[in-house]
Parts: structure tokens; C-alpha cells; sequence
DNA sequence: ATCGCTGCAAAAATTTTGCAGGTAA
DNA sequence: TTACCTGCAAAATTTTTGCAGCGAT
């Protein structure tokens, strides 16, 4: 947390409680939250929506977290490690939503034949997976 | 063209003058739209706002458009071909938004194994590359 | 003649912004 | 002390919904 907190520092920015605390919801988290997710893992006004939306604005800015889209809508964002370049996917559950990370990634030599072929630079890619869990299965 | 409204007829739905309109917008769109961006590309006042939400929520429902999203949180749209199961991804300039359609898929047998590793069937993904194109690197 | 579809307008939901007071450093 | 932050409230956006009339089949 520290690591986190001190990063934030660094840029002269101040941690203050709402920062704070939502840092440790997405630490926390075993999957992307919505903000509105985060606002509501939160003690009770503890924080403002506004203030959850401004600050995964700056978190996202700083690349501390990934910001993911599902299937619906909604943008969720995850933390990213220190040293991590925050960069795995996801498979979700279209039943029920379950989210598990994934350690397979798109292949690199396909990635650079694909910045080749098309004169593109800094080339990345989203990959999210989706599909029916086990339990949504019976 | 013909193919699509015969697809829309044999579930007993209607081929209506806004429906058309935004199959054609769509069929001649060589990347995905917005709502907002299919409502300007129609014939001023052709069609409301509300009716381009119902017709893709529709259409999506039917699997005749897929749904993708780039880097701002907008949902974008995409004709699928008849046959074409409509899979295929972009890359997107991360400037300009320039939008070029990608050929390279994942590798089957790698989402297979994601699919047996975690016990989820009927597993498919979602990929999209973001880059900087040739244009502004300059 | 049906029943679905549309425009319009209003409502709901989501996201952004202004501002005055509070607070970390 | 000095910026930076926050909550609150209002504004701006985006998306959904109700309804009466129109229109495809």
C-alpha cells in the first residue's frame, strides 16, 4: 500500500482518506469494479461519487489502474502492481458475471506482425474472453 | 441488402424506413459507429435518437451487429456479414482514431485451453489493438 | 385490421463541473 | 501557508421509457 501511496506522492499529489480507501477496495478486489461498485464498497459516506470519479480519472492518468469494459457498458477498472505493467485479461461468465484472470496473452510475434503490416507504432491490444462458468453450465 | 431485411421479415419484424436507413449507414460503414455517429450519417431528421438505441439494441439481440468498445467508454457497431459469424478486430489509432480491421485472430487452440482450464464452455473473446498510425508519428 | 414501430417528450441514469470550505504536506 | 481535494449541488450527457398515432404486412 505504501508503494501505492508513495507513487502518488511523488507526483505531489496529496493522499488523503477517500484516496486512501479506495485504494484498498481495488486491492482488495479480486476483479474490475465499476465506480459505482467502488462508491458502494465503501463505508457508508465515506466518499462522494464525484470524488470516486475524479480520482479513477487521476488513477487511470498515472496508469495505476486498467480500465475494462464487459459486456455491459460499464467501464471497470483494476489496480495495477507496482512493477506489473497491469497488462492480463479476463474471462467472464455471461450468466452470472464471474470474473477469473487470465495468464495466456496474445501472442507478441503476432502483435508486432500486425504493428508491421500496418505502419503502426507502441501497438497493444484488450483481449477479454467470455463464456458460461461451470456452475451457470447445470 | 435483401438478406439482411429477409432476416429481420422471418422473425415477423418489420422493414421500416429507419430500420433500412441504418442497415444501409452500417453496411456501407467500413468501421463500427456510435448511435450518435449512425444519427448524423442518416438524412437530417430521418430517424430520432431513440429509435437508433431500439434498433441496435435489436439488431444486437439478433446477432446482425456486434458491439465493440475503443478506448473512450462509447459502445461501438459493426454489421455481421450472413455467413460471417462477425468476428473479427481492429486496430485504432490511439491519436486520430484512424480505424484499421485486423485479419490475425486468437489462436483457437490457446482459447480452447482457456476454456478446459477453467471449466467455461462455449467461450469466446474480445480483442481490439491500439496503436499510433503511420500518419501521427510524424 | 393487426400489431409492431416511430417520433416526441419526459424520465432515468450516468458523468462532469463550479465553488466554497477543509486538509495534507 | 499553500495548493490540492472534497462534498454538495447543479449541469451536461447519455440512455431508456410512455404513449398516441402511423404504417408494414
Amino acid at each position: 500500500m505504501s508503494v501505492l501511496t508513495g507513487r502518488l506522492r511523488r507526483q505531489s499529489l496529496k493522499i488523503t482518506g477517500p484516496r486512501a480507501a479506495i485504494l484498498e477496495i481495488l486491492r482488495a478486489s479480486p476483479r474490475p469494479l465499476t465506480n459505482k461498485q467502488i462508491l458502494e464498497a465503501l463505508p457508508t459516506g465515506q466518499c462522494d461519487l464525484a470524488t470516486v470519479y475524479r480520482s479513477m480519472h487521476l488513477l487511470e492518468k498515472m496508469q495505476m489502474v486498467k480500465r475494462c469494459h464487459f459486456h455491459d457498458g460499464a467501464s471497470r477498472f483494476q489496480l495495477i502492481a507496482e512493477g506489473d505493467d497491469g497488462h492480463h485479461h479476463h474471462l467472464v461468465c455471461t450468466r452470472c458475471s464471474e470474473v477469473v484472470e487470465i495468464e495466456q496473452c496474445f501472442p507478441v510475434e503476432l502483435e508486432k506482425q500486425i504493428a508491421t503490416e500496418n505502419g503502426y507504432r507502441s501497438v497493444t491490444h484488450k483481449l477479454e474472453f467470455f463464456g458460461v462458468c461451470p456452475t451457470c453450465q447445470e
